[in-house]
DNA sequence: CATGAATGAGCCTTCATTCAT
DNA sequence: TATGAATGAAGGCTCATTCAT
């Protein structure tokens, strides 16, 4: 009987072991944002979850397994989309528009998902190299060989342009979130714009 | 004429007090590089240097306080090479490029000073604000509209455009850094023709 | 059966929670009676217990936190014990020898607690402003002034006189515990002679 | 010639050296009566003169030993007069009223000296053996002793009687300080009526 | 598994004291 | 002697992590 019962709850179980690792995550996402690597403490993490502290090394060996966790788990969700983007699109530039307006969607999530004020100061703003963004540059730069092999983009230096849309794809979003509302559309525009016309290009949907 | 001499030289005491604000300070920027400023102790920065703990405190409230002294420092000597490099510039391109050749330099030099090997490889990267790049946003939003309000200049949003330019050049510089030798002109080059031309401007260089 | 004992024991958690609880506040109570509330560190207090020191964080949030719940913790033991005296007393007489002999079996019992060689010479003794005094000057100042208003005492400075009673407590009730044995009975008899009749009320049971 | 430069200034240094120890003493006494002998620091003495604080071990090797030369000197100045109440005194009464009222005076002069305003409170009060206290005690003794050798006093626990005189001077002392104007010889007659008649001889000069 | 108190390493900071100038 | 920067021990406190319940 009591195999039984155990049976019957295992089910639950697990049900609750998926919800708390998850329950961690998300409370992990948003210190880390908050808080940075280095000034968030396994401490705040818990605080955001209704887990006791010992609860928290069930799920992750540190403050470090989380991160990648998290990591993984953003690139997990981010990279299809992008790979989606590249085989739906029509041309360079379309590609280009579609990656630029799923990062920007990205990013606004991750902010709201947070719940905090998206013009928030923080003291010491750090821009952490994530994994969405790894996978932007491998994307990007694969994309760019591609377009480049395919005489549908000049011969540049892929790594520069990757890193450049990187660098762009960053800073035009955070000053995108710090508009309200924040226009997905325009600032993936203006990105594309830029990238392949230059300022003339920036300037076109003004 | 020991007078004299004294006068025109610091004394013993003044030397060392000198020379231990900088250890302190050449310090604290390698370890704010390496373990950005939530993860870098004042320990770590004592550690960097041939001082007693206690000693930090004869020249630092806190970490804070050394941390804001590094980045007064960094604007102090960066922003007046941004003016200058717009006062000299006979046109927009001229400028703009003297002011990421500018840049690079600038972060070749701080990377050289800290004496690390360039391209190593640190856990968890973070990117902070620096004042550097406050003052690379404002020169260059300035800097752009001037230009835009002489014709010099398509109407973009200048926002947005002075943010990528931040972000080309945070990630195209840290991506010439790991290259040797690193290429500044080439780099500035690259990240002029985006700017101006877009990928075709870009690939001009190439 | 398990349940019912679980609710009439504590657990073995609660246990030495409340055991660690005892434990931090007498070692802080002789700590802060031979060091004084400036010269005890929260370090001597842990010295005191075989706890680590991060666990007075669990229980105590500062040095002062454990000073005040000491505090708290005398005068709630101690003023009772004063108020059932004046309740009780048949005469003014009887109350003032009552509360001396139970102030001076308060600090006996507290000089026990602590274990400490009661003659102890200590480099620079430092009398706090205990609460246990706080009350017995309100208690005191109380009784007297309703003495005063029955006509069982003449109309003396009751601030004066009340401050007075615990400058008597405290000196004598020191000088008592340096005796062995100390005889409160005696010290008691002595003060409320004294305070009574003066120098002949004082010898009244030399 | 040097030497006789030297002989000539030798005046002028002792007298600064004697300047200097006393300003260090001046300073150490309201640093002491501020924070208490473990809460004041050598800092904080210093920081009460214009000396520099390698200077301070020129004159004292440590806190510990400002403190003693500051009670010496405390008693040192208040034995005499003590002594000279005693001599002086027509009777043990008069003895008495006049050591009180020379402790408050004495008191109020060190309050005064401090500049500090006389009613302030302070986080943790300590009141701390001071070789005044001493000296009263011995006094007091050696003259009760007298008395009652000479049949001027009945035959009272010496010890104790001293015990309370102290305790009497001073917790009525500090209440006098927090009247204003204080007034010495109200609280004199007080604590003398007090001891010598108990209640009825304190109730005397109101 | 969940819990949360215990642990002790390690951080920031202050301070008494020394010593080169 | 006076100076005041350097020193390093020590204090208050936090935190990641463990482990008995």
């Amino acid at each position: 009987m009591t195999d039984t019962i155990a049976e019957l709850e295992l089910g639950k179980r697990e049900k609750t072991k998926v919800a708390n690792r998850l329950s961690i995550l998300a409370a992990a996402r948003k210190v880390f944002a908050e808080l940075g690597y280095e000034g968030a403490t396994v401490r705040d993490i818990i605080r955001g979850t209704d887990l006791a502290s010992g609860t928290f090394y069930n799920y992750f060996k540190s403050k470090e397994e989380v991160f990648d966790a998290l990591a993984d788990d953003g690139a997990r969700r981010f990279r299809p989309i992008l790979r989606m983007a590249r085989q739906n699109a029509r041309s360079f530039e379309d590609y280009l528009h579609s990656a630029f307006v799923a990062y920007f969607h990205f990013i606004i999530q991750d902010n709201l998902l947070e719940g905090r004020p998206i013009n928030e100061r923080r003291p010491h703003v750090t821009r952490m190299d994530t994994p969405e963004m790894s996978a932007v540059y491998q994307e990007v730069r694969q994309s760019l060989e591609d377009a480049i092999a395919h005489g549908d983009a000049p011969r540049v230096d892929a790594d520069y342009l990757a890193c450049a849309c990187i660098g762009i794809a960053q800073e035009v979003g955070s000053a995108m979130l710090r508009r309200s509302p924040p226009d997905t559309d325009a600032a993936a525009d203006f990105a594309t714009g830029l990238i392949l016309k230059g300022l003339a290009g920036a300037a076109r949907q003004a």
